[in-house]
DNA sequence: ATCCGGGTTCCCATGATGGGAAGGTCAAGG
DNA sequence: CCTTGACCTTCCCATCATGGGAACCCGGAT
């Protein structure tokens, strides 16, 4: 069944990609369209699941779509300069400590604000009170933008074969 | 201009909430309908400039409009029990952290590939290999979902006054 | 021939937000 | 009085990655 041509079910299960997210990842370009039985069927080898892995992989270090299809572009150019792979990484990594320091950020003052609450049956509250005060939380502003979202939903694990 | 009534673009201003949110928040019944002028014009008053705040600044904490429902709630109930607000702060502090950890966990996988990366004019990649061989990069798995996405573009600033 | 587990396409929803078009309103100035 | 420009209105579309589900087609086993 892994030797040569599978369906886009099985494929789903050995990379650990959807086969909703295939098609979608086909649609946009991200793979090549993928070869068609007579009847529609799409076909993957070995290869396309290999492939698939990379971009699953990808993904879970949060890299978005726009900057896998570099990391897909480099890890094809059999002549690339580890360089640019090396500065595409840490460009992310950058974005990841921007957005876990504006997280920092947000939890740190809303423990602040939990410490000052009793957190009884009495109405009194200072979080409240904070949210309502105009200039208690300090505005993310700027520095944010571009990191990729994702994580919002588990992917749903294909159970990797 | 700010003693009684309103249009929505200085309400938009002295809020600090832009007039399409305060139009969308509406819209999904978080505020209530404003009143209008005989010629359609949502009229506002400084009580909706607090409330607007209340919200921008509960969104700048992270906080789901879901999770501003309630904090509205709370905020309005005289006979609240602080005990229910420390509640919900502190359980959102939990999905921060949550949050916090997963990209931890992704800028610390990246740091160790791009450790081993020579990062020069050499293809060799210790990058590319690592997303492409199965099982270097840890599945986000569970633990997850229902934290607030939001920070992806910046609210563009109103100017607050 | 029938059935079931696939596959296919297409549309819709998520969450919070902005962009922009088409058209109505209002106040100030010629 | 009429124009101008700033403002308001509604409506539709886009983002980003992902899933849900309908309606329909295929292929192999009974």
């Amino acid at each position: 069944m892994n030797g040569m041509s599978m369906n886009i079910g099985e494929t789903a299960r050995s990379s650990g990609v959807s086969a909703k997210m295939i098609r979608h990842y086909e649609e946009i370009g991200l793979i090549p369209k993928a070869n068609r039985t007579d009847s529609g069927y799409r076909q993957y080898n070995g290869n396309d699941v290999h492939t698939l892995r990379f971009i699953r992989q990808a993904r879970n270090l949060g890299f978005s779509i726009r900057q896998i299809e570099e990391l897909l572009g480099l890890w094809r150019n059999q002549r690339r300069p580890s360089r640019k792979v090396k500065a595409l990484a840490l460009a992310h990594v950058e974005e990841l400590d921007a957005r876990i320091r504006e997280l920092e950020a947000m939890k740190q003052t809303l423990q602040e604000l939990a410490a000052h609450c009793h957190g009884d049956e009495r109405p009194e509250c200072p979080i409240l009170d904070g949210l309502a005060a105009p200039g208690t939380v300090a505005d993310p502003g700027a520095a944010r933008r571009d990191v990729p979202r994702r994580l919002a939903r588990a992917p749903k694990r294909a159970s990797c074969h």
